[in-house]
DNA sequence: GATCGCATGTAAGTGGTTACATGATTTA
DNA sequence: TAAATCATGTAACCACTTACATGCGATC
């Protein structure tokens, strides 16, 4: 069995929810999945290549009335299994690299009114994503009708939810308390 | 002013607090940050390399009695001007690159005995991190009396503990109620 | 006929890891 | 004296990004 990289899973992974070209992958990490992965057009391409010379995906030309070149991209039954095989294995959580929590440790270098500043942006930044994440929900809720994966991205999306509102809370209790 | 990567300001903030040797930052980042931050030796001397051509460091090979070969860092005032800057520049949320949230969003694929036992494992994989970050607050509490950067790292781990907590009552709460 | 969005792709570079090499000193 | 730990370092490789190239169809 051919070792996958994490990202060729996760487009193996889009693949298996329905058949899709290159672009449309794209396309999904730009829009929804912005702030949980993204992959950029030279890890993409190269990775459908190489999931079809190993048999996990098969494409097609889209050939529909006057459409644009389109290659299209089907999971195998092969494909299905090896996915299979790595949603089963344990993962471990991800490190927390939270730029923001560096600086902060480095405090004692920084007035009090340079920290709140930066916490502000951060806290900003954080509440911003929380709005995009709840439209997203919404989208989830409304658009994706009958989709067997809706109960799965609500539960992602819930996590996700609960993280900001947990990041934002410990900003609005540590800006009223600085050392 | 030349460019440096978060990598080398981690290292750069390290010695800001007091001088170290590239042993010793390896240290910091194996026992205490280890889910903040982790570089390999393979980063962290050619960085302290870099660190001293620029000038933001300057190093003196420790001669206490019958010490082995110890190079050790000390930050210069450009180097801590540089720090400062960095430190004031805004900082973006980083990107939540959750594996297991990946495997989620795929649960249509999987049986619910094979979700259980996924959120199972990372569940306990999150209670054991937040035992041993509970170790380290404490250590901070007890080992860092009079530190000026005691009050900063208690905060930073306030947030990790914060967050670690989210997640397990997020697991908690699912586990609970599987589609 | 210009320009925007769809669609696929690559060259060059960066940031990072794994795994190993080296050698000294301390401890069992 | 063997093993563990301290301490510094590098070669080879991998994953990923930035920035660009290309060309077609739809829209203005």
């Amino acid at each position: 069995m051919t070792e996958l990289t994490k990202s060729a899973y996760v487009v193996l992974g889009l693949i298996s929810k329905r058949p899709q070209a290159g672009y449309d992958i794209k396309q999904i990490m730009r829009k929804i999945a912005r702030y949980i992965w993204s992959e950029s057009n030279a890890q993409i391409y190269p990775i459908l290549k190489k999931l079809e010379q190993n048999k996990l995906v098969t494409s097609q030309l889209d050939k529909t009335s006057g459409a644009r070149r389109r290659c299209i991209y089907t999971i195998t039954k092969k494909g299905m299994e090896q996915l299979k095989d790595w949603l089963n294995e344990p993962s471990d959580p991800t490190p927390y690299r939270e730029e923001v929590l560096l600086k902060l440790s480095l405090g004692q270098h920084l007035s009090k009114k340079q920290l709140q500043k930066i916490l502000e942006n951060y806290k900003e930044k954080l509440e911003e994503q929380l709005k995009e994440e709840k439209e997203i929900i919404k989208h989830i809720e409304t658009e994706h009708e009958k989709r067997p994966d809706k109960p799965y991205l609500l539960l992602v999306y819930n996590q996700i939810e609960k993280i900001l509102e947990t990041k934002i809370a410990w900003c609005k209790k540590i800006l009223n308390h600085l050392p």
